[in-house]
DNA sequence: ATAATTTATGCAAGCGTTTACATTTTCAGA
DNA sequence: TCTGAAAATGTAAACGCTTGCATAAATTAT
């Protein structure tokens, strides 16, 4: 027994007394295995594990100025859809040895702030961020402080920035020119709440260019917004119905407002798909399981998420060649919407 | 201008030159303003402002041995019962200043070890853990370390371990217990997997117990285990209804396989709750959006996280009042459970 | 066998904070 | 005005790790 320590973790010299070896073999040992011979190497490594060492966090990142943690700011878990996204970028990162910080903002920007103001306090190196509404202030203290950064969730031509994500406008035109093709002339959309956000603006937006470009007397009757809840969904849905004009089929701004949509409309009795459909956004698992299952638009979370985690890994390691990604989304045709006879 | 750092983020020692006072102050002015004079505390807190300063978290860490970030272990965030969770588990910390690190086990014990590794390496200092099936490994190595850490998604009667949980054994008894007081007889159960895995164990020997326990000709036909996603469960239902004996009920170990199976009897023209009654667990949003809405299991998810924040950080602040939590499930009636006349 | 490399290890100086403890300042009470 | 206690501030020693540089050991070339 070489020295008992009389409390707490031991430390890199416990493990140098140990294995007979100074404390900056120990450190290349685990950082750079390959400058420490392979016998050493082992040696240590075994006393690592039988000492149960973990290195000191503050130690290291004090010593190297790096914590090799990501910081996640995103609008809320309990959407499915980032809850998705955020799975797979914290996955890719992990293998990376990378360690993930979280916090959500509840879609407010004043939250964002603070949130990304934390999460560097905190020690990330880096930052993955939902949309571009965000207030001069937060990109000014994210410029001043110099973190690197990816934005996930959107898709601009803009090579200032990193992007790593799809053009909901674009995605949303697709799914509102389809729902034009079926013959249907009276649309309502169901969005979520616009303010301060970029993707539901952009959604709108690409349903409105739609319906607006189509002609054929096409008319967006009205957009209701909504926050992201099955129950809210409903009541937009009751405000929408309750006329005076009627829609043959109400464009959704995501899955979970379609189904509320949906579920809302089974109560009433109104029929889904015959006397109305309704179209939702993201393709997530809700999409299948509702009935009739949705007709949306797949967004592919997974490897979104993946991707900004690799993104953001390099533009970390200093790679500058390291630009923007676009993903392409694509309308996912199931039974909630029907062909209406012309 | 006092001095001009050739790089870098300005540190104590230049907001100390510049306010003209040590660092110690400086230190104090921020962590335990009450120890400074009030002209001072003004001066430094200009002074930061105007360097744009931070405190260097590694430095921070080092000094205090404490880095004001909590670690979550969970199985899946893709699983909308633990996102739920996490998301409040998340809210709480942040309002206590506490940032939350994530890893995801996918299921794997061993995948949780290296991550509960990992996240005691970035400086953990407290863990969340999910359920208690665990190798002695694992249990050893947090004990060796000792770092503070709560159970939580299930609860035991043991007071040397911190649990925020529900008796998930007792709330499967009372949701099969309703499904044998509806009249059904004919049994079959789709099950997570029970490898590592205690939640589901006691799932399974919940409903055990209660057929068993309960006569009249009550049978457990089969129960058949499956992967928490909706494909899975289908293969399971198809599994159960090719007999030979087919079940007037299925039990189901959560929502998501739940809603697989009502989906997989609507592709085969079984109709749900008619022919084929499907019970499911946790109440997650998806409940309410099957048709027919699922009756099911309410689990407190919100709630169970903010109390799991609440009580992990009373814990780290050295409270050893603090006790494991049991919280009540709620069997919510909905239509796809039918009673069955006898 | 010796010199010239290459490889492996050790030494010790930071990294930016916090915090006992020591010192100085302030201020009430006599 | 002086004294003693309280308040404010300063000093300097950790905290555990990384890493440039120096040294020692092993390998290769001559």
């Amino acid at each position: 027994m070489y020295r008992m320590k009389k409390k707490g973790a031991p430390t890199l010299e416990d493990v140098a007394l140990a294995a007979r070896v100074s404390t900056a073999t120990i450190s290349r040992s685990i950082n750079t295995p390959t400058k420490v011979a392979k016998a050493t190497h082992e040696r240590i490594q075994k006393t690592i594990e039988t000492l149960g060492y973990t290195p000191h966090f503050g130690g290291r990142a004090l010593a190297s100025n790096r914590t090799n943690t990501i910081g996640a700011v995103i609008p809320s878990m309990s959407n499915a859809m980032f809850a998705n996204g955020i799975q797979a970028f914290q996955e890719e990162l992990s293998d990376a040895g990378v360690t993930m910080l979280v916090a959500s903002t509840g879609y407010s920007t004043e939250a964002e702030f603070t949130q990304i103001r934390s999460l560097m306090t905190h020690g990330a190196d880096g930052l993955l961020l939902i949309g571009t509404d965000r207030p001069k202030k937060t990109t000014d203290f994210l410029a001043l402080r110099g973190v690197p950064y990816v934005i996930s969730w959107c898709y601009k031509d803009d090579p200032t920035q990193l992007f790593v994500g799809f053009d909901n406008q674009k995605a949303a035109f697709e799914m509102a020119t389809c729902v034009l093709e079926y013959g249907h002339r009276n649309v309502a959309m169901i969005a979520g709440i616009s303010k301060d956000n970029d993707r539901v603006k952009n959604r709108i937006a690409g349903v409105k260019n739609a319906i607006n470009g189509f002609g054929h007397g096409a008319r967006l009757l009205r957009i209701v917004e909504s926050p992201y809840l099955l129950a809210e969904s409903a009541n937009a849905f009751d405000e929408i119905m309750k006329g005076p004009d009627v829609p043959s089929v109400i464009i959704c701004g995501n899955d979970v407002l379609a189904a509320g949509a949906i579920t809302r409309a089974r109560e009433c009795g109104v029929s889904v798909p015959k006397q109305l459909s309704v179209t939702g956004f993201d393709d997530i698992g809700l999409a299948l399981v509702v009935d009739p299952a949705l007709t949306t638009v797949r967004v592919p979370q997974i490897e979104m998420g993946k991707a900004a985690a690799r993104v953001l890994l390099s533009k970390l390691t200093g790679d500058d060649t390291i630009s923007s990604l676009e993903f392409k989304t694509e309308v996912v045709l199931r039974s909630s919407l029907a062909r209406v006879p012309l």
